[in-house]
DNA sequence: GCAAAAGTGTTGAAGGTACACCCATGT
DNA sequence: ACATGGGTGTACCTTCAACACTTTTGC
């Protein structure tokens, strides 16, 4: 590829993307997990991932293992960030290109994939030893979801199109893992003209039924400022 | 080094790594660029790079690169993004992991590289068009760049050890290209805790000596919130 | 004494936080 | 009528924004 010669080798690295997903399920933050179905770190946990295909992206390589492993095709997806420590993968030289998703629950397909790898929602709160450096990867998309909802709408790619106030909440305090006040939240949410109520309330509840809402179609993806 | 056979070929890319070194010289934010010694894009000016070599993290890659193009060692640096799109080197599936640094303006050594490329510093309001995707990416270092001062102290990497109010107040003012409100900038400034007052003051003006500050050693790294 | 930048407080507006009760429905 | 979650307003306090003059030095 490369005509000229260099004075150092250059490195023979392969190329790699691995996918944290996050969906939110009975009140607790969750992320996919497939049990590695061979070496390296054959049995153990481990983010769905894989190499790179020819004439393909990170991202759509990100996007296709989210497919097979999650049954989803449009959900919100975002570069993490580049993980490429020399020891990280003892077959060699391997950097992954990491993203993160973010999943509503009820679009969650888990399937086996080809590979026969199982995939299996586990609370961030329990993730067990991982394999590679996983285990720091998955924290650090902890970090970076919960920094990303209090100044984007990305919490929107966590609920269903339709929802009330307290799932959106709920949501909110789940990936915070804090509570908020409730008056206060919404006050504060609702200046923010991000969503809009539909005329409906959700029916079939046993309690008095509560306002349905949906993200207005013009909210903007990004705050000038955050907001929790 | 995969031992198994794919469905699918595996993509064959190189690993790359570009560096946006940012530095404030005369009241200007500026950027590091190089003028491509050889194809492709010869003459343009580019970001300075280079691809991995062999047993070398991009970390440590860009590190070279700075302190081969800056004269630099131990700056702020911080992966910035992978850029990956499939048509952005024309020879051909080249990845590119790229880091951004801030270097004060007195620490800059610009000097020829062993390639002949001679680097100069560029406003960042005034960047030509340049090689490959490297437009968007010193776009996308700007926002980062903005973003980063207003929640971590990172602006100590653009200044010298020792500096004055005004000039701490003149490189946000850089960075984020607006006024700042001095009475308000200070008192803000200081009830962060941030800085300490150094006994001396700075000698040799023709006006009143202003009193020196420098960044307490125990400041973190990031702040709670934003704090502009 | 003049030029040049350093340094300093107050006030009004806005926004944040804390807090408790009534409402609408199904059973 | 009771159980369940839905929905609402006020008072206080903190923080932010706007604003102009005096001080210290060198020449």
């Amino acid at each position: 590829m490369a005509a000229r010669t260099y004075a150092q080798p250059l490195a023979r690295a392969c190329v790699a993307t691995d996918v944290v997903v996050f969906t939110i399920t009975g009140g607790t933050l969750q992320v996919l997990l497939v049990e590695r179905s061979e070496p390296p770190f054959e049995g153990s946990p481990a983010l769905p991932g894989g190499f790179l295909w020819e004439g393909e992206t990170s991202r759509e390589a990100a996007k296709r293992i989210l497919a097979a492993k999650a049954g989803v095709r449009d959900a919100f997806i975002e570069q993490l960030y580049t993980f490429d420590a020399l020891g990280r993968d003892p077959r060699g030289h391997v950097i992954s290109i990491v993203y993160y998703a973010l999943v509503p629950e009820d679009r969650l397909e888990i399937r086996e994939g080809e590979d026969l790898e199982t995939p299996s929602l586990v609370p961030v709160e329990a993730v067990p030893p991982l394999a590679f450096d996983h285990d720091q990867i998955v924290a650090y998309a902890c970090e970076r979801l919960r920094s990303k909802v209090t100044y984007t709408t990305a919490i929107a790619s966590l609920l269903p199109p339709v929802f009330t106030f307290t799932q959106l909440q709920s949501a909110y305090e789940t990936v915070l893992d804090r509570p908020l006040e409730k008056r206060n939240f919404r006050k504060k949410y609702l200046s923010l003209d991000l969503i809009e109520a539909l005329e409906e309330r959700l029916e079939g509840t046993r309690y008095r039924p509560p306002q349905l809402y949906r993200f207005r179609s013009d909210a903007p993806a990004e705050l000038p400022s955050p907001f929790l």
